[in-house]
This record gives structure tokens, C-alpha cells and sequence, in this order.
DNA sequence: CTAATAGTGTCTATTAGACAGTATGTT
DNA sequence: AACATACTGTCTAATAGACACTATTAG
């Protein structure tokens, strides 16, 4: 006959957790970023490309592959401050923007065991790049993403090294709008992470247009010309320069400091404007 | 000195899942569904209500609380089938519309032991409703929802009962416009799950507005009144017609059938237009 | 007839898209 | 001077908000 308890304490008190089976628990990191490159003409802008961090993977599994920085969950750790201390360790950089994008559970997404992971997304200022970078990570530019026939395709390169994947668009039933990514190609990144990857560079494509998070992968001070070009460079399309002045103009504030010896006109530098 | 592996099931044979320390996963789903209430005068419609569905907590921890249904995720079950299964059990539907929210994984959210959990919400056909429910689940009014100094107060009611709680809206520092809901007064209300509810109505406010995931909500045929009471709840304000229909127009086919007998001029049903 | 909702026409205000133009520092 | 970007003015197209009006049924 079962026990009958009287206060929650009690209960407590006897509780015998193991009657449960348990897993494991991963957080895993998508840190985004733009980078710049050099144009070779001194009068032309730099080029600018998103990039994300990867690590290389010197153990089974997926020995040899590139991933997404992560670490297991501790017993004793806020879910999400596991984050926190993976960038930490990975980037040495603290104060960081982080947000959840999706938790990812298949049986057998992980061949060691069974584990559940939640995948978060990391938003950094380019200026910050390339320093005290744990030395098995490297960043990797987004080369191109192409998309036709619900395919999307996408090209990473480190300087090195060319990653290649592919993944499609498959309509849940059920849901009348909403999509699943599904891997076609890649032999190159390691678990799901070509997903996470994609779920977070569409998160942040929708982000930018109702929210202020850009701000957070900008300096202190900046020009209208860098920050739309960040923009185009996250929506992956070209932006007509007076619209997009229409639409920062209440999210930015104009210093009196210049932006000089760039061949051409000056610009002012704004800050970001909270509201 | 550390075995060297050769290949991935060598490493894969040898392999020891307990040395990390594991912990337990859980789901919780808000079900989410749209209740008439009758209004009395056989002219007027009925009003309309969002409604969720609450669990009474029979055992500790939190026993005679409320909470959403939920359960362990099974070691082999993948984490997106626990949400369908517990649907299935609680309300015996099946093929309905789930969407994962957030996943809360503070260290002591559960005070048995070390549990993660997954939210999904779950959306209804109001017409579904009150049929084969399991019989510790019962269905709860949004009576109102009132936000005012950042502070929302919700009133719950299921004909017998009143819950009330309070959440304030709290910026988070490093993210420039995200805040995150902290409990403020809930005394009826087990776990985190003030905090799941309120997430989710958030989310289906927005999503309301860039996809079609209200017809989830709505039976095969409506009217465009009945579509438009239910925007309204869930975007809590009255909107115009004609704006309305504007914009809805695309979404929807009229039929040739008409819905009579309302005490007042007949309306056209219409479908849903997948596009 | 009346109460109540169904459904439409149209005016106005706001926002988005497009293009063309002027401005200015570096080499 | 010429190049490249900075920055603005303005026209047009599209969209959103508001109001007023007509239509149609059950009782």
C-alpha cells in the first residue's frame, strides 16, 4: 500500500529520484558575427560577411568534423547559464547577448547516448573578434546562402577550409505554415548542427526587423553605412539607403564625432538609442 | 595513459554514459482553445474567451495546485512525441497543432530533483472541446488579461473556481529590448508554468499576425465574424471590419453555404486557403 | 418594425519603394 | 579631377485606420 504524506516536506524527504530514467543534457552555441574583408582598393568599403564559430572535434564522435562550441548541462547549473559558461571558455567574453532558439531531442541525435540539447544563439561585436579565442575554434565566414526549390545551400570558409551543406525545407502537415529543416548534404559538421545553424541565421533575419538586437553585434559608435550593412548582410539582400535612414532613424543617435580617412566623404558616427 | 580508438565503434563500444551526472527532462503543453459563452439575448453572439486547459495536481510535489499537463520524456521516446502522447492522454486528439516554446531548466525549479523542461503549446478547435477529457483536466477562461506598469494580472475561471496571478515584465540587461517574465503574486499555480502560460500567449499574439496558425483554432467552415472574435481575443482589442477583412482576404475561400437562424442577417462560411 | 450582425465604399493618413540629386574627403 | 560613399528631397505606390453606409434575417 502506498504511503500517504501529509506536507510537501515530507514528500520531499522521501523522494526517490531514481525511479526515472535519466539523460543527459547539452547546451550547444551558434555565435554569429560580421566580419570584414579587406577590398584591396582604398577607396572602396570592406566587404562584409557573417560569421559563425566552429570547433573542431578531436574526439569520437565525429572525430575530425567541425561543430557548434557546447558542453553538458552540470547538475547544479542554471539551464542557461551553461551558455553563459561555454562562450566564456570559448571566446573569453563576457556579457554577451544570448538567447534560446530550440531544444532538439531525437533518440538518436547523439550515438554515445541518449541526450537532449538546447541550442542557443550569441550575438557579438565584430570588433571583439579573434581575441583570446580558444585555440580549437576558428570562425568561419558564410560564404554564400542560396536558396531555390525549398533547398537551401549554404558555403562556410575559414581561409582554409570549404564547408558545404545542404538542407531542405519540408512543410509539416499539421500546421498549416510552419517548416522543418531536413539535412541533404553535409559531411562536415558534426550531430544536427547544420540546423541549429540555420534556425538561428533565420531567427535572426526576423529578429532584426522587430527588435533591436543588431545593436548588440555593433561598437559603441558606428556609421549609417556599417550598420546597413549589416543589415544586408543578415537579410542577405541589398536595402535602398533613404528607407533604411527612415526605419534606424529613432533607434540611433547622431554624435558630432566623424568617421574620416576612408577616400571619400566622411560620416557621422551614431550610437545606439534605447527607448 | 588513455585508450586510443581507431574508429567511431570502437570508441562507441568502449563508451560510458554514467560518467556524466544525468538528470530528468519533462514536457508541459499549453493547450490553448477559443470557448463561447452564451450571452442570453438569442440576437447577440456569444462571447468568446481564450481558454486552457489545467491539470489539478493530486500528488506532491505542489498537490492540489494547478498545472499544465505534462510528463517525463521517455529515455526512447524523441522529445517532440512527448507532447503528442500527453495530448493524446489528457484530451484523446490527435494530428493538432504543437509548437515548442521554451525550454526552463533553473536548478530548482522542481524541488523533487533535477528536472529540464520542454514547453509546447498546443492549439484547439474550439469545437473539439470537452470531449473525452481525461478527469483530473479541466478547462479554464482567460477572464482578462490586464498589463499596466509592466506588471499583467490574469483572471482564470472554470465555472467554479478563480485563479489569479501576477507577472511583471522584467528587462533583461544585455539584450537591448528582450525581458523576461518573473513571478509576483500565484498561489494557485504549480511550478513555473504562470510564466509557460504567459509566454505562449505572447507567442500566438505575434505569431497570429505573420502566419496562419489560427486556423488551427477554427473548424473547417466559419464565418468571418467568428474568425475575426477570435483574432480579437487573442490579440485582446477590438479591430474594424473592414481592416480585418482586408486582410484576412487572401487567407480564406467563401463557400456558397450560409449560416442562418442568429436573429439577424446571415453570413457566408468560408475555408481556410492554403497557399 | 427592430435589434443585431454582415458586408462594402471611400476618404485619409501613414508607411514603403524608387530614383535622382547634392555633398565632401582622399588620392 | 575623379572616385566612392554620405546624405537628402520628393514623387509614387501600397497599406492601415476610420467612418459611414447598405443589406438581411429572426422575432
Amino acid at each position: 500500500m502506498e504511503k500517504v504524506y501529509n506536507s510537501e516536506e515530507e514528500f520531499l524527504k522521501d523522494y526517490d529520484s531514481s525511479i526515472y530514467e535519466k539523460l543527459s543534457m547539452t547546451v550547444d552555441i551558434l555565435i554569429l558575427s560580421v566580419s570584414s574583408e579587406e577590398t584591396g582598393n582604398y577607396r572602396k568599403t570592406d566587404k562584409k560577411k557573417m560569421s559563425i564559430l566552429l570547433v573542431k572535434r578531436d574526439d569520437y564522435p565525429f572525430k575530425g568534423k567541425w561543430c557548434l562550441p557546447g558542453g553538458f548541462v552540470k547538475i547544479d547549473e542554471d539551464l542557461e547559464d551553461a551558455p553563459i559558461r561555454i562562450l566564456k571558455r570559448e571566446t573569453n567574453l563576457d556579457n554577451i547577448y544570448l538567447e534560446q532558439l530550440y531544444t532538439f531531442g531525437s533518440v538518436h541525435r547523439d550515438p554515445r547516448m541518449r541526450i537532449i540539447s538546447s541550442s542557443y544563439m550569441a550575438l557579438i561585436d565584430k570588433n571583439r573578434l579573434n581575441e583570446n579565442l580558444n585555440e580549437n575554434a576558428c570562425w568561419f565566414d558564410i560564404v554564400s546562402i542560396n536558396e531555390k526549390d525549398d533547398i537551401i545551400d549554404v558555403i562556410l570558409n575559414n581561409g582554409y577550409e570549404n564547408i558545404n551543406f545542404s538542407i531542405k525545407k519540408v512543410l509539416k502537415e499539421k500546421t498549416t505554415d510552419r517548416y522543418k529543416f531536413v539535412e541533404v548534404k553535409n559531411d562536415k559538421i558534426a550531430f544536427d548542427h547544420t540546423i541549429v545553424i540555420l534556425s538561428g541565421l533565420e531567427r535572426l533575419k526576423n529578429k532584426i526587423e522587430y527588435t533591436d538586437v543588431v545593436f548588440n553585434m555593433m561598437p559603441e559608435l558606428f556609421t549609417l553605412g556599417e550598420l546597413q550593412q549589416v543589415y544586408e548582410v543578415i537579410l542577405n539582400k541589398k536595402l535602398l539607403d533613404p528607407a533604411f535612414r527612415r526605419i534606424i532613424s529613432n533607434k540611433v543617435v547622431k554624435t558630432n564625432k566623424l568617421k574620416t580617412g576612408e577616400g571619400h566623404r566622411p560620416s557621422y558616427l551614431f550610437k545606439y538609442k534605447h527607448n
